[in-house]
DNA sequence: TTTAATTGTGCAAACCTTTGCATTGACTTT
DNA sequence: AAAGTCAATGCAAAGGTTTGCACAATTAAA
């Protein structure tokens, strides 16, 4: 018996032919003729055959494998999108690597060299909430790796991305707080540095702006990091003010729960002494009690573009695609956690 | 200028030394002279020389990933675990491949199939809850591949594996229900098959059994799946009996949260009519109303454990290493799901 | 019958690195 | 002076596959 795995040339010599050939009819080339073929496949699946991967990396400077990197994977959010990605993916040649950058740039830095240095093809990213400098990505660019931005934006990168309509889902959920008649609605930010935080922020004062309710800078607080604890101390903050806010409109659910919890533990009721909306309708926000209003995002269904559009690229390295810009619209899905209408 | 990566060729050409001397100069390689070596890794780095992992992949025989199969991950649990196997890994030369088997039985195989052809060097796996034959794992150690298994035993196979004393956890929970004060006391339980289901539910029966309280079959209702509508259908079966239970010990957090949601539903005040302890410790467990009992599990160093396991064998592939059996600990974590003691 | 076209296959290079063995020159020992 | 030792480097193979080009054999056309 032969020690490791059957190559082409052992094919090639069991059938007294040239590897060439048996590579040629193994991918079913034109000039082979049928009889050839037929053996030379006979044989390889007699064999057990397994086409060696590493040797075609090599060849074609290629490593079949996307990077995704994403901020973490602990909330529903970004797992979710993953899942998406995952769905996609499986269906096509190429292979998902999963990076954590734990919120931070540094780590981000660090994950993107090592991409570049096992030649990655493409690379998803949903960058960290520190990450300020997109040159990384440039240099990923640069040397011909397609990149695909999605959830957060990054500001000035020419890239695809795939993205929610932030601004939008924020000026509905503060809206409609307005229209139950809540006077004084404080805003928790996310932190700041993030395109999302910055468009929710946007949305909430132009809702107030348009309907003519004074913004009061005290009202707006941003967390730090999505750590239960800094949810408590801003929450904190803004209940312990002598005019309590009436509504609080959080930069997404983990928050807002945070919030609720610190609100009822101050004996606060909730709707009717403080409303809460939150932001990315995770699904143990219907469960909690009161059940959480909040802006739903089709998280999934972004995860299947974003990987899809890189595809594209993928297999269209030649043709110069345009950038792609898409924007979901995200929905106002109202539960029990605000006053109705 | 040249096109392309920069080669070790390219060096030595410049430098009008072999290639070989160059590959010995860059690993520090004894036999090289100091001035040598100098001259290369300044050439090397002014040149930003970047080694081509494809090539070394193919002289090693190894792609330096290793392959992370679990059920899902929009879950806490699996996220959590793959959490802690990155954090590890992230200081080892290897990458980290994720596959979601999305508990199905097919697709684990697809996934050990493509895993094993791109020549993965170790395989951290949490079968999904349809499988029940392992040879697929053990056509991945005879060629050479480390397998350790994680969370889900899989009873019969020879790997290292890294669980928890589910049994101890359950008996516990069951235990802490009894003294109580809870006569009717029912099981949540997972998907059929899974050991964790099996271990759990023994130990339900067990605490009834050392406690001297009957055995009711009625009060064993398995969920078919993990979806929201199987736990929902299950706690129905269970709170529309006549003789209704006074507790309910779920098999997870998910499927204990989904009962409460219908027991409350249904008017029964938690935890006086109705005590109800989940299983896992989900964040979110504590901000639900009322905060869920649970039986917390370390799964963070579940994780880690799983992959400094698999890295040792990795880095001992010669030396033969006994399988280890890693099981931690978990402890019951009482809120205001149950009553007090 | 010669030339041209067609069909099927083989050769060798390329992808980049590592490593066992050979080689060179300088120096030491007997 | 000859033989032996040692340091430093080079040569070439190996890893498995694909592919442009060359070549041989057969068939078709002139």
């Amino acid at each position: 018996m032969r020690k490791g795995r059957v190559t082409i040339t052992d094919i090639a010599r069991e059938l007294k032919i040239a590897p060439s050939t048996v590579s040629r009819a193994l991918n079913d080339h034109p000039a082979i003729k049928k009889e050839t073929k037929d053996a030379v496949k006979a044989l390889a699946e007699a064999l057990d055959y397994q086409p060696n991967l590493l040797a075609l990396n090599l060849l074609q400077k290629k490593s079949n494998t996307i990077g995704v990197i994403v901020p973490e994977i602990t909330g529903h959010f970004f797992s979710a999108i993953i899942t998406g990605i995952q769905d996609v993916i499986v269906d096509s040649e190429y292979n998902i690597m999963i990076c954590l950058s734990n919120e931070s740039y540094e780590e981000e830095l660090t994950i993107v060299k090592r991409l570049s240095k096992i030649q990655i093809d493409g690379v998803l990213v949903a960058p960290s909430s520190e990450t300020k400098n997109f040159d990384h990505f440039r240099r990923l660019q640069k040397s011909g790796i397609p990149v695909v931005v999605f959830d957060r934006d990054c500001p000035g990168l020419e890239a695809d991305k795939v993205l929610v309509n932030d601004y939008f889902g924020a000026f509905q959920a503060v809206e409609y707080l307005i229209g139950t008649g809540c006077k004084n609605i404080a805003h928790l930010g996310g932190p700041l540095n993030l395109s999302t935080t910055e468009q929710r922020l946007q949305g909430y004062l132009d809702a107030l702006d348009k309907n003519k309710v004074p913004i009061n800078s005290d009202f707006i607080v941003h967390v730090p990091g999505f750590s239960h604890k800094d949810a408590v101390k801003a929450t904190k903050k803004l209940l312990e003010l002598k005019d309590r806010p009436d509504a609080i409109f959080a930069y997404n659910d983990k928050i807002a729960i945070s919030a609720m919890h610190i609100a009822k533990k101050m004996g606060l009721k909730i709707p009717d002494e403080v409303s809460v909306i939150g932001f990315d309708d995770e699904p143990h926000s219907s469960f909690i009690t009161p059940s959480l209003s909040t802006v739903w995002q089709p998280v999934y269904s972004m995860g299947m573009l974003s990987a899809r559009i890189l595809l594209s690229h993928l297999n269209n390295k030649n043709s110069i695609l345009e950038f792609r810009k898409e924007v979901f619209k995200p929905e106002l899905v109202i539960r029990a956690s605000s006053k109705v209408n």
